[in-house]
DNA sequence: CGCGACTTTGAGCATATTCAATAAATGTGG
DNA sequence: CCACATTTATTGAATATGCTCAAAGTCGCG
């Protein structure tokens, strides 16, 4: 299913502004460029883009929806890792000479750019710009999955999904309806619990007022409520 | 306790070959280096390097000994996020003009190398050898938290215990002692558990005839009985 | 309208925690 | 070098948190 769109083109991207040539002046772009050939795929609803093991041939920057990165046991349980929004890079294991470590796949329909991982090796060394925002990229990754481990190894339950849930609308001013594309499901799989217990501190947030949703959005009614939950909880 | 032991001198390091310097031929150091200086620090366990929040001034290269990255939470859970060992450089959250995301301490007495963050910049942007070095251990930084964050989201308490012994013990000959300076709490920290359960699963173990151990070393016995408490426990 | 996928809810259970007490190891000062 | 104090580790019993299994309810789509 996956789509093949064509050819990239980076001076026309819709995104360029948040990707790693965002700082390169648009009359700049065709010489750092050179003779760089992207390729835009599509994908729907859990597609998979590469496999954790994979030799990597290219590295991708997500044009348009969600992705989520995920590792998984023998037996089949799965953790989502990562997940990837608008403009950001991923799949660079190549870069340091090694296989996919996860498994990347739609959560949405997306529309990613493929990058050949030697061309863009060739353009981050010469430019700095491109060099820095990748680095920028790499750490804000660490630290972002530093949090997680917090999250995982030390909240419970509770606390985890209401600072998810915190986080997710973090951007957005109290009481707008945000867009939640995670099934149930994939929201245990990335928080560490299972449907269930997911569902149930749902459904007694909503009770309580903290919360209203449909299948794939939220609001926070009551922010405040769901600040307890994370920090008053444990007492 | 934090102790200056004077001023670095990147030729006669005993540790060059593990660093991102390690690549530079020995001749063309110190045009690398130039005017760059860096101090050596002696610390003892649990003292702090930089804590979480701090506006980073350095980074830093391990030495000698081994350090824990730690987060916590107001009500002083912690969660131990990464081991840092040999050869490694850490604190690097101010190259994305960031403060630091997490707490840095000594894990046994250990020496570290303090780069001025300017300075390093300036060597890493002229020098490949030394931009490449630093990126693949971002992206292996990346990784070891992936697979971190699989064991704590979706792993059970022994099979966390386990894997992270025989990861402990990977690199060395079956049977043989080997440093452990984890006390059981921050082995806990690390792994998202309570002291009491790690200690009654290593106990359980040892009984069994998997391990055997002393107050800092273990010594894997039957390291296919852990193999099968990883995978098998599950089924 | 009906099928299939996802979600909610309930009841019982297992895993890991908490609290508490004992034991072992380490360090300190005399 | 020993006795004592302090920290660290072990073990036990009771509890709670989150999971498993099962059933009913919703939603979306053809």
């Amino acid at each position: 299913m996956a789509k093949l769109q064509g050819k990239g083109n980076c001076q026309t991207c819709p995104i360029r502004y948040r990707s790693i040539f965002a700082d390169i002046p648009e009359d700049k772009l065709p010489e750092v460029i050179g003779d760089f050939r992207t390729s835009i795929l599509t994908l729907t609803h859990n597609e998979v883009i590469y496999s954790e093991g994979d030799a990597p041939t290219h590295t991708y920057t997500l044009r348009k929806g969600l992705i989520k990165l995920t590792k998984s046991l023998p037996d089949g349980r799965i953790q989502i890792v990562r997940i990837i929004g608008h403009g950001e890079l991923f799949g660079f294991d190549g870069l340091a000479n090694e296989n996919h470590n996860h498994t990347a796949l739609a959560l949405t329909d997306i529309e990613i750019c493929k990058l050949p991982m030697s061309g863009l090796e060739r353009i981050r060394i010469n430019n700095p710009s491109v060099d820095k925002a990748m680095m920028q990229g790499w750490i804000q990754g660490l630290r972002a999955a530093e949090n997680m481990l917090l999250d995982l190894g030390a909240k419970k339950a509770p606390e985890r999904l209401a600072s998810f849930l915190l986080k997710w609308c973090k951007d957005t001013e109290q009481g707008q309806w945000i867009d939640l594309p995670l099934s149930r499901t994939e929201i245990a799989e990335l928080l560490g619990l299972t449907v269930e217990t997911v569902s149930r501190f749902l459904s007694d947030w909503k009770r309580k007022g903290y919360i209203e949703d449909t299948r794939s959005t939220v609001r926070l009614v009551d922010s405040d409520g769901l600040n307890q939950v994370v920090d008053g909880y444990s007492k």
